[in-house]
DNA sequence: ATGTAC
């Protein structure tokens, strides 16, 4: 947990908000450091859920100019958080209940919802030659995925006071979010959290263009560039049209109505302006702070907060944490677990929620000891000016996959 | 992360 490079310039482009609370590896560090010595990278910023990755960091965002690089995106390109307002009450509801209710949520979509769907599917498809077909998305359409990706009911435990109108001064649509979402706030519902990404097709997306062009990247002035970018979008579209699916899905099994709040994706390639330079912001595992309020998930046994962002995250390159940030590699959990926790322990939390997991690995891999304290990556974005908290919420059920039970 | 790939 060397953490000597935190809160300075630690090398021309490079910078790193983390107090010294929170956990930080020497190894996400040194991937940030070489990531941005890449050709035509200009600056580069770990957020406070930094952590290694295979190659590049995750909790990153790194701007360069004339040239973009697929590979630092990864292969989730979408991937991001949608947070639904629900019309159940928590009071009048339980983990248990909502367990009952929802039972197993595998499987292809609900044919009316797929219908609802298919319009902008369709659309999607139409505005850019992708690698996997139709059917194949509309199949995948409302599913969950593996690894980190949830769905979660969580209950408002405190509304901050209400901000006072001064987001990002360049950012009137941010600002006028930020109002939408406040006013939305409702103590007593049970809100919806989904995070998931773009499947299959962004991985397909990537992997054309490794076994093209390797890790080099993109001049961005050539058909290629253009034409991943077009891909890049539909990945979008297709991961933001999957969160809305699950949300969907979700609700109908609720038997409740719901209110879309926010949909931000944190692993993409954005064109941006910085320090007057036109260029492109790739975040891998980092939320952009120039859209409006934006929700910072903790781990499945810890809070999550809805924040928003400040002027000062110019500085960070328009970017947030996008969660705690892995603490522990995947591969270490089940042997650091098993033998303090047995499988049915893990499916309950410090915070009295439920976990839905029927894939024992993946409930070992997700546990909340494998996670940074969510509240150490918030203090560290507050210290540094980066946001303000408008809402903390506490999960009642995290639901991971259903079907045949593991434990 | 992945309708994984070794």
């Amino acid at each position: 947990m060397g953490n000597s490079l935190q809160g300075k310039p630690s090398a021309d482009k490079v910078r790193v908000f983390a107090n010294n609370d929170v956990w930080l590896e020497a190894n996400a560090v040194a991937q940030l450091h070489t990531t941005a010595q890449l050709p035509h990278i200009h600056a580069a910023v770990g957020l406070p859920d930094l952590h290694a990755g295979r190659g590049y960091p995750i909790g990153a965002a790194f701007f360069s100019v004339g040239h973009l690089y697929p590979a630092l995106v990864g292969g989730d390109i979408g991937c991001g958080m949608a947070l639904w307002r629900t019309g159940l009450k928590a009071h009048k509801t339980s983990p248990a209940r909502l367990e009952k209710l929802l039972g197993s949520q595998e499987g292809p979509l609900p044919q009316a919802l797929l219908a609802q769907a298919q319009p902008e599917l369709a659309a999607l498809c139409h505005d850019a030659a992708l690698p996997l077909p139709a059917a194949q998305l509309a199949g995948s359409l409302g599913s969950i995925g593996g690894g980190n990706h949830f769905a979660e009911l969580l209950a408002c435990e405190q509304l901050y006071a209400a901000p006072e109108g001064d987001g990002p001064a360049d950012a009137d649509a941010a600002t006028t979010a930020t109002t939408a979402v406040c006013a939305a706030l409702d103590p007593k519902a049970v809100y919806l959290l989904v995070h998931s990404g773009s499947r299959g097709l962004g991985g397909a997306i990537l992997r054309a263009q490794v076994e093209a062009h390797g890790h080099a990247g993109l001049a961005a002035d050539t058909p290629q560039a253009q034409h991943y970018l077009m891909q890049h979008e539909a990945a979008l579209r297709y991961a933001r049209l999957n969160r809305e699916a699950i949300a969907q899905r979700f609700l109908q099994a609720l038997r409740s109505d719901g209110l879309p709040l926010l949909d931000v994706s944190h692993n993409h390639v954005l064109p941006a302006t910085h320090d007057g330079l036109q260029g492109f912001i790739h975040r891998k595992g980092a939320t952009p702070a120039d859209v409006g309020p934006v929700l910072i998930p903790g781990s499945r046994g810890d809070y999550s907060y809805l924040v928003q962002p400040l002027p000062g995250c110019a500085a960070a390159l328009n970017s947030l944490a996008h969660g705690a940030g892995r603490k522990w590699a995947r591969s270490d959990c089940m042997g650091r677990l098993a033998p303090r926790f047995q499988a049915s322990a893990l499916r309950k939390t410090r915070l009295g929620s439920t976990v839905v997991c029927n894939d024992k690995a993946l409930l070992y891999e997700e546990a909340p000891q494998a996670y940074k304290a969510i509240d150490s990556v918030i203090a560290s974005l507050l210290e540094a000016g980066l946001v303000r908290l408008l809402a903390r919420f506490k999960p009642l059920l995290t639901y991971k996959k259903g079907g045949q039970p593991c434990c």
